[in-house]
DNA sequence: AGCAGTACTAACCTTTTTGTGTGTATGAAA
DNA sequence: TTTCATACACACAAAAAGGTTAGTACTGCT
């Protein structure tokens, strides 16, 4: 029944997992890239309603550094730049489903 | 391939989950509560070693108000109290199964 | 000529989160 | 009597996160 103690030292799974995608918005445009194929800035700003610009383009700035999202600079102008998901971003479907998950089983 | 876009609202799943074991510190004492049993906040310490005493007990406070985890008070003098993982925190297991998970993955 | 749209950057400010240091009640041990 | 240990509370400070506003460079539209 007892579960082994993750040993709590200055790099354990759980805070590399908190430094890529922790914080308020990291987890919320991952989500939505990971079901949209592409996205310009302006979908997501209407996808995701209330975060800042700011927000968004800072926090797609370490998502690429962190190669979760890739960035597609169409090099036209007007500016065209699209946001995908990368395979390691992808893997944050199984996180943000058991984040569903256990949100739901705490509503209940 | 594609999944549906979660609803980016303001009380959509993934923010359900942030809010209730968002930051810095609360999966990380849950993680130790599920494996041990019962614990006292003087073993929360060591389990956790760089974690100050205050926000230990801000933390315990709020998982406790959120039914994550329980406060056993032995009503002895010197005070001696236990915490205790609930159900509701048990469920955090899964959640973090895939932390460390995706923690994994990333590193590979 | 003037305005709108794109994808930004930069300066500045507010709020939230986290940390430090001190104080308290109690009884037992030294 | 002084000291220790426990499980806090409280005031304050620092740091991190998030938000607001303005501005840029370019071009197409009216």
């Amino acid at each position: 029944m007892k579960n082994k103690p993750i040993e709590v030292t200055a790099r354990c799974p759980i805070r590399t997992t908190l430094e890529l995608v922790g914080g308020k918005w990291k987890l919320i445009i991952l989500q939505q890239l990971i079901s949209h194929e592409e996205l310009r800035l302006s979908e997501l700003k209407v996808l995701i309603p209330d975060i800042s610009e700011k927000m968004l383009i800072q926090e797609l700035k370490t998502l690429k550094i962190s190669d979760l999202v890739d960035r597609i600079n169409y090099g036209e102008v007007p500016p065209r730049v699209g946001y995908r998901i990368t395979e390691k971003g992808r893997n944050a479907q199984l996180l943000i489903d058991e984040m569903v998950h256990f949100a739901r089983s705490y509503e209940e």
